[in-house]
DNA sequence: AACAACCTCAACCGCATCAGA
DNA sequence: GTCTGATGCGGTTGAGGTTGT
C-alpha cells in the first residue's frame, strides 16, 4: 500500500517510506544481526535500505525483536493496562515495560482504538459496541490528550509537566517523587489496589 | 451491490533527552 | 560547560478493511 502521498514525500526526502516489505524486514535483521542495534542511521545506509534510521528503529522495536507478542491482547493484559494507564497516564513505555512482548505503540494503538472506547462507554452509560456512538478520536480527539490534561491541571506550559503527579484514585500520588525508573512502587500500587475499579 | 461511515494499526513526525566529544 | 548527533517517546496520520444502510 504505497500511497500517493508517501510517495511524494519520498521524493521530496529522498528516502522511502510507507509499509515495510519482507525482503526490508530481511535486510534489516541482517544488518542488526552484524552491527548490533544502535547506530540507526548507520545501520539505515550499510542495510541498503532507502528508510531513516528511525523508521529502521520502530521497525526492529515493534516488529521484528524477538520475543514480540502479537495480536490478542488477554483480558489479563487488557486490565493491567487499564490500571498502568490510570497509574501513569500515557507513559506508553512505561506501561509496555510491564507487559512482556508488547510495544508502547501497540499498547498506545490498542488504548485509543479499543480502551479509550471502552471507558468512554462506560461512563456515558451506553453500550460499548453501539455504532455511531463513538468517542473522539475517531471524534477521538475531540480533544487532543496534551490539550485535556492542560485543562485539567491548570496553566502548566507542558504536558509532560503536567503528568508528574496526578490522581491515582485513592490519593494524590507524586510521580516525580517516586521516580520513574523505579518500577516497585508500580508494582507496590498495583498490588495493594484492591478493590480497584476503572470506571469508579 | 454500492456506497458511506467508521475502525484499526503501521508508520511517520516533532520534540525532549541522553551520551560522547 | 557546551555542542552535536543519536535515541526515545508520545501524538498524529491515512490507507485499507469492516460494517451498516
Amino acid at each position: 500500500m504505497l500511497m500517493a502521498s508517501q510517495n511524494s514525500q519520498c521524493t521530496r526526502k529522498e528516502s522511502s517510506r510507507g509499509p515495510w516489505t519482507a525482503e526490508e524486514d530481511q535486510k534489516l535483521a541482517q544488518a542488526i544481526e552484524i552491527h548490533g542495534a544502535r547506530r540507526w542511521e548507520s545501520i539505515a545506509a550499510k542495510a541498503g535500505l532507502g528508510r531513516r534510521g528511525k523508521s529502521c528503529r520502530l521497525r526492529w522495536l515493534n516488529y521484528l525483536r524477538p520475543n514480540i507478542k502479537r495480536g490478542n491482547i488477554s483480558d489479563q493484559e487488557e486490565d493491567l493496562i487499564i490500571r498502568l494507564h490510570k497509574l501513569l497516564g500515557n507513559r506508553w513505555s512505561l506501561i509496555a515495560g510491564r507487559l512482556p512482548g508488547r510495544t508502547d505503540n501497540e499498547i498506545k494503538n490498542y488504548w485509543n482504538s479499543h480502551l479509550s472506547k471502552k471507558i468512554w462507554h462506560e461512563k456515558k452509560g451506553i453500550g460499548a459496541t453501539s455504532r455511531g456512538f463513538m468517542p473522539p478520536r475517531s471524534r477521538a480527539m475531540e480533544m487532543k490528550t496534551t490539550d485535556k490534561v492542560k485543562e485539567l491541571e491548570g496553566t502548566s506550559k507542558s504536558g509532560e509537566d503536567s503528568i508528574i503527579s496526578f490522581n491515582a484514585g485513592n490519593g494524590f500520588f507524586d510521580y516525580s517523587k517516586e521516580g520513574p525508573l523505579n518500577l516497585e512502587w508500580i508494582s507496590k500500587f498495583l498490588e495493594e489496589d484492591e478493590g480497584w475499579s476503572v470506571f469508579s
